[in-house]
DNA sequence: TCTTGATTAAAACGAACGTTTGAATTAAGT
DNA sequence: ACTTAATTCAAACGTTCGTTTTAATCAAGA
């Protein structure tokens, strides 16, 4: 039964997630990590049998829901529109809503989960790109289609290139709002869901409607 | 005379930029980088003191002269400009454009640079974050004042939203240009300096002017 | 040529790491 | 109450890490 996870590996999950988001992979020990559980030091390898895997434990808990989230609500936009193609601000919202709404739910991953993304595209482990780029390919796949259908006059080409531009406004934006509130000397801040939501999404779906 | 650095300390600084762009910060040891550098192991504690010094120095020879350029080239765009508002195409093309150029120019740090910056922003280490908002600070005023010169119809706050995006949407695309390659099944590459230029430009550039 | 300071070299230091072991403890079925 | 499997625990394993030490080597100036 996967919803009755056993307590020790629970809390062994909370505390790397914290840990390492704050001090990146090579740099969170074992110990560490089961100091700040409050487990034993081999009930790590007893229950994720290596560290390695124990961080692919930790990222796969929360990737999976966030990209299903994504795509759900891709559907059910697509359902909406019944038949006709959604409209770029749906598409991108689709995208960005489930991830700025991690950012308030700490029980979630919260901020810290942002923060291990960002640090598996910077940190290029032998072991972790395999294992974002095919946890990220549905969701890449579907969210290009629904791109496509939305700005028809898009080339294949430019549709690629313009959805890593605003994936990457948005990722970086929330992955590295302290960017952002130490260059506005702390008056811009990501407090408010909805008032970012708006922020990124007009920035972005002018930058995809743009003419060729 | 530090035009005529000691070709151990050089050798090095070439060793640890290649290293840890490959495998990031705690991942790649001081063997690993004497080894590469074909030089003895205390050869690094001598010239740099200690592995943390030898970060900060490895990143403060790109970083100094990479801003210096950016802000070379936005003054020579608002000398051109005569007093008059500097474009907003110009205003990213001075703060992209150096950027890019590295990348062709392995000689410069090339590809790997962009890695570490991203590994900076990733990796929260104690003693990075202050370096980078240090060494930033200069040209995020120099960018904001410009844009908002440019854009006179933004408020301040939005002003530092809008170039957090359009750095946001810059930085992830270059730096993070794989997820591009594998989206598009390799058909995006980052070959063509003029060709990235033009098209990441023309998005933020309808980002930025979009009405608020 | 001798001397002085700078650099390189080999070897070792203590500390911290991931992992393993084997016994102690707990939980549950009969 | 006894048995059996699952889990926890303390201790240690061997390795690798950054750093230090001490001696050897080099480069010039007197």
């Amino acid at each position: 039964m996967p919803e009755s996870i056993h307590a020790t590996k629970l809390a062994i999950l909370n505390a790397t997630e914290r840990l390492v988001a704050a001090k990146g992979f090579e740099a969170t020990s074992l110990r560490a990590i089961t100091a700040a559980a409050k487990v034993n030091l081999a009930a790590v390898n007893y229950h994720f049998s290596t560290k390695d895997a124990l961080i692919v434990a930790m990222l796969n808990r929360r990737m999976k829901p966030l990209n299903e989230t994504r795509i759900a609500m891709l559907d059910r936009f697509e359902e909406e529109a019944g038949g006709k193609p959604v409209a770029v601000e749906k598409i991108l919202e689709a995208l960005f809503r489930p991830v700025v709404e991690l950012i308030a739910r700490p029980a979630k991953g919260g901020r810290n989960f942002l923060r291990l993304l960002a640090l598996c595209l910077a940190e290029p482990g032998d072991f972790l790109q395999p294992l974002i780029e095919k946890e990220f390919a549905e969701k890449n796949r579907r969210f290009h289609l629904a791109l496509r259908r939305s700005l028809p006059q898009l080339s294949e080409v430019e549709a690629h290139w313009r959805l890593h531009f605003a994936h990457g406004a948005f990722f970086h934006s929330v992955a590295h709002s302290q960017v952002l509130e130490y260059c506005s000397a702390g008056r811009c801040r990501l407090t408010n869901v909805e008032t970012v939501l708006r922020r990124i999404i007009k920035f972005c779906a002018a930058g995809l409607r743009t003419s060729a």
